[in-house]
Order: C-alpha cells, then sequence, then structure tokens
DNA sequence: GTACATTTGTGCGTATGTATG
DNA sequence: TCATACATACGCACAAATGTA
C-alpha cells in the first residue's frame, strides 16, 4: 500500500494509517524508532508538514512518544495498577488540563481519570496507568 | 497579557494559555465563538502556523471544535448519563482508535471508557457522555 | 570538553482545495 | 456569485536538543 497524492484522504492521514498498521502489524514493535521526519519525507516522496501531523496524530492517539533531537518511538502498552472504586463513587474520563499535564508529567494522547468518592472529594490519576476496579460481592 | 516572541516558551503555546484563560474566565463562553485565524494573527502579530497550533492544542484538550469554513467555537460542558459499574467489572481510559472515532463520531481530545465485565466482555464509551458509578450499599 | 551530524521544533511564505454563509 | 474561513501541502530557514566521535 502506498500514498496516493491525488486521493480525497488527506496525504497525512494516509501516512499515519500506514504507520499505525506497521506498528500493529509488529513491524515496528514497543519501544522501536519510526523512521526519521527526513526519511519517511524522502521514503513517500510527500513534504515534512504532511509527515510531521501524521506523526502528529499517532501521538495524540496515544501510540508513539517523539523525542526533539531524537526522534518518535512506539509506546509500550502501560502497565496498570488497579484502583477500587468505592461504594458511592463515581468516575469520569477527560483530557488533563495543561497544569495537569505538566505536574503529572503526561504524555500527549494521555487521558486522566477523575474519581469522585462518596463524600464529594476527588481525586485525578493519569488514564494510562490506573484501571479502576469494583470487587466481586462474597 | 501579551505575547512574546523572544520568549523561551513557543508562541503558540503561550497564545494557547492566553486563549484557555480567555476561555475560563468567562472572556469566550461556551457556545462562543473565537476569534478567527486571520484575526488572531493580526491581532497578535505572530505567523498563521503559530495560530492554528494554539487552537489545535485547545482542540486536543477537549476545549473548543473547529469546523471548516465557520471556526473554532468553545465546546459546551458535556452532559453525562450514568452508567453503573457492576461487580467483578474494571474500566480503563484511553484514547479511541481511529476506527472508533469515525464510528461514535468522537471530536478530537474525547478519549474513550473501555468496560470489562465480570464474563471479560468489553464495552466501549465516548468519555464525554459517560459517567461510571459504583451506588451506595443499602 | 569540543565539535559535529542527526533529528525535531518553530516560523514564514505561498498555493490550492473545500465548506460555510 | 462571492467573500470568508479553515484544511492541506509544499518549500525554505534557523533554533534547539540529542548522541557520538
Amino acid at each position: 500500500m502506498t500514498i496516493d497524492p491525488r486521493s480525497h484522504t488527506p496525504v497525512y492521514v494516509q501516512l499515519a494509517d500506514l504507520l499505525r498498521q506497521r506498528i500493529k502489524s509488529g513491524d515496528f514493535p514497543p519501544g522501536s524508532a519510526l523512521p526519521s521526519e527526513a526519511r519517511l519525507t524522502q521514503e513517500y516522496g510527500i513534504g515534512r508538514e504532511a509527515v510531521r501531523m501524521s506523526i502528529s496524530l499517532l501521538r495524540t492517539e496515544g501510540l508513539v512518544n517523539t523525542v526533539r533531537g531524537h526522534g518518535s518511538h512506539v509506546r509500550d502498552a502501560p502497565e496498570r495498577r488497579q484502583i477500587e472504586l468505592l461504594a458511592g463513587g463515581s468516575v469520569i474520563a477527560r483530557m488533563p488540563t495543561s497544569a495537569e499535564r505538566r505536574t503529572m508529567q503526561l504524555n500527549e494522547g494521555v487521558p486522566v481519570i477523575e474519581v469522585h468518592d462518596a463524600h464529594g472529594a476527588v481525586e485525578v490519576f493519569p488514564g494510562d496507568e490506573v484501571e479502576l476496579t469494583r470487587p466481586e460481592q462474597d
């Protein structure tokens, strides 16, 4: 599968689809580096902006991380610690505020989980590190 | 507060901070339109790319929606329907896959909630429309 | 410690396409 | 029809971070 500049779907979406597939197929396993922007630009005969937009898309999907001067790497499947949702509690998912992003050191494309307990207290957790559970009755 | 091109923080981050503050302060209430790209470009004397990146940032944070040919608008605080997390169930938050984005018609910056029940079945919900609850014991 | 190549970040200019009103 | 506005895409340039020789 290649990229068709005359297609109705944008070039950067086509490239993102292509890279996403190569990640899923194991062509780019977790931890591995994606080709550099310059490499992808040449490889597919497209502009750098299209390349950057496609990688940005993958970042916001939580699939890759990018480090300036280093490159983009496929994220590892996160380990999640289990947290019990107590009786009378509730939980919502949302994107972090910019302040939360900084203080919790969250990557792009990582939501937060907001837990409200029975007394109105609120706690916020990184969405890629926790799994909320409700135990079986016993 | 204005924008300083000589600052170490990127222009587009400065503008995003500024717009975010104006949204939070009620200067741009939910449903209202942000100034157009051209307007912001002139207003702050910065390039179009910086303007676009700042708005893109606000989109991925779930703060605004952008409609081509129309502009960017502040999102309304979502109504959430309550769903009970059953005994033996668990829940994680993550960003949707591209396929999920399409089929569930999710905006940018909207996570999904993945609910696993006691029997291993999985259900996925839009993160901006649901609130998971565990009822009080009675 | 220094120098260098590589890689991503930021920014500008330009052009064309497409949706809205 | 027309103006406005956002989307995509290319080119170029320089800055800043990284890793290595």
